[in-house]
DNA sequence: GATGAATGAGCATTCATTCAT
DNA sequence: CATGAATGAATGCTCATTCAT
């Protein structure tokens, strides 16, 4: 592992336990054994490293959604597969999961470095076309609840599991909420 | 409007502004006129503003919580109900629910004062005694799945809402957002 | 006990705790449960309390060492009952005591209240009075080395017996000091 | 004059003229001419310039007190040693030893570092050998009454020199509390 | 690429004291 | 005599960032 490397472990593991706001720069530096000047020398800012951690997350992150989409033989078989893939995700990056969920909207511009509202406009795209290449009953929920129907119980499951307060596994949790996700957008139609 | 009330509403728009962690004390000083040794003698630390705000805002919303519980006449009644509370409180304390909804893990041990541990304790109670008393399909879903599959949605679009990023009004996505949670588990049974 | 009293406790508590400069007076009103309004109408400012606690003390302790010297047959029994007396005074009053001993030369200016500067005022006229009536060899030793060496070594043991760290008994170092000083004393004739 | 030595040394003037609890490390700041920032690099905490000062004293005065043992002919040499070396010491390190006098049963705690314990651990060891190695009549005393009646004068002394209330020279002080020290003890046997 | 001393604005907080009730 | 809200100057300290070596 080299420095960079280094840096980039060390980091996530401080933003996850202080939050990137809070997050000692100084502590990273120990964590990490390089040198607060080689820090800077490779990120350029406290928020660089974030940046840097989000961006491969987020990359990482959507691929992994496209080609679900992709594969996806029905708008129920992506649905349930998009739950699935966010809590598999979640679940195979525990802190770097952590570090995105908590993400505030006050941070929200710190983090927006210019890679990834690139990746955030290349994602959006092929998602949307998807969503209309689906027809009923995907269309008759208004666009902007889409999202919120889909993944906002897994998002506030992942939350009290990343925190170590659910019992249900991951993996039937995905099941069920994905299941349910689609269940509530059929009968839509 | 006394003093401490003073401090409490210039402090809920400085912490809607910056976010709690970042919230310059000074900010709060400022806009409520008030002086530091003022706030300090009545709250103790910027957290302990935090909590009085959080504190207050529990309260408001789980009492109404209950009510909505206490006068429905059936499962779906309540769970509708308790989707439709939810988002009418975000409605009518924008400023409080944008404060609740970026609560940090890392920020909920200095919020979790005596009073919000015990108001959880007495919300608890009677949510649990509701929820068995449905049964079926209620009782069907794995407790920790309950609260994710009702609010997880309204959450997600309040989340965009409180951030101005929504187009579908929240009474509508109140009545949508309330059936899709009632009948996705509905379809449990 | 009434207020001025609980006061005056409670102050000397805290200070031995904190010493009396960091000693802080909210503390005081605590343990007191007085007010801090009380506390200012009774003393003043914070200096007021440790004055009065001071020349109190002050008092008492010169009280019984011009009593010890007025009744003394000859100088070896003044030296060996002013030794004892110092010990004694501090076995009864050991919170005292430690505030005594510790007040440092930059709190001196603070406590040095005008009833303080009074008591030693009248306090010097008659030891110098004695020590001049004893001739030799009391007189031999200059002036400004007769207090070391005389309570040098009992002021000293009388900080560790304070702070705990001894094993001699208070009695017995009374009696040990108190020959020493006097036959150092003596050897100089 | 390096900043780490620079800050040291403005540090005990400021110190001095304080006392540690009372300096404003904002003087030390300027009168070194380092910044706040530089400071806490190197010190970490404004009581660290003061343990820093506080180890280098002892460590250079333990090591003059053991040399003045390790050469002393017999235990009267010893004795009169320690106490004009004691004094010697004061005399070139007025500052320094205002210091190490003034620090408080209260500030012993923040001052007692690591190294200022390694310090007199070090140190205890070839002073209890050399004291057991004098038997008579030094082992008649109460080990823990030995350094009030060798050095309690002394120090007392020092304390009123420090001051500048004092007369009589350091080095006939130091030749007349020696003398009076060792005739104390000897007169024991 | 790496190092760490240096910088200084900015911040939360403490605390003695006042005074209207 | 008692109370406690209000005051605001003062202070120690944190921390991201720069830059000479």
């Amino acid at each position: 592992m080299n420095r960079r490397q280094a840096i980039l472990a060390a980091a996530l593991a401080v933003f996850d336990e202080y939050g990137v706001a809070a997050a000692p720069i100084n502590e990273i530096r120990a964590r990490s054994g390089a040198s607060i000047g080689s820090i800077y020398h490779h990120f350029g800012s406290k928020e660089g490293i974030a940046a840097a951690l989000y961006a491969d997350a987020i990359a990482d992150y959507q691929a992994g959604a496209l080609a679900v989409l992709t594969s996806a033989r029905d708008a129920g078989d992506g649905i349930r597969g998009i739950v699935r893939h966010f809590l598999e995700w979640v679940g195979e990056h525990r802190e770097l999961a952590g570090l995105m969920l908590s993400v505030e909207r006050h941070e929200v511009r710190s983090l927006a470095a210019e890679s990834v509202a690139e990746l955030n406009r290349e994602f959006r795209r092929p998602l949307a076309d998807w969503i209309r290449a689906q027809g009923e009953p995907l269309s008759a929920l208004p666009a902007d609840l889409l999202l919120p129907v889909v993944l906002g119980p897994a998002r506030a499951y992942a939350g009290q599991w990343v925190a170590g307060r659910t019992r249900t596994p991951l993996k039937r949790a995905a099941e069920l909420l994905g299941d349910l996700a689609w269940s509530g957008i059929a009968g839509l139609g």
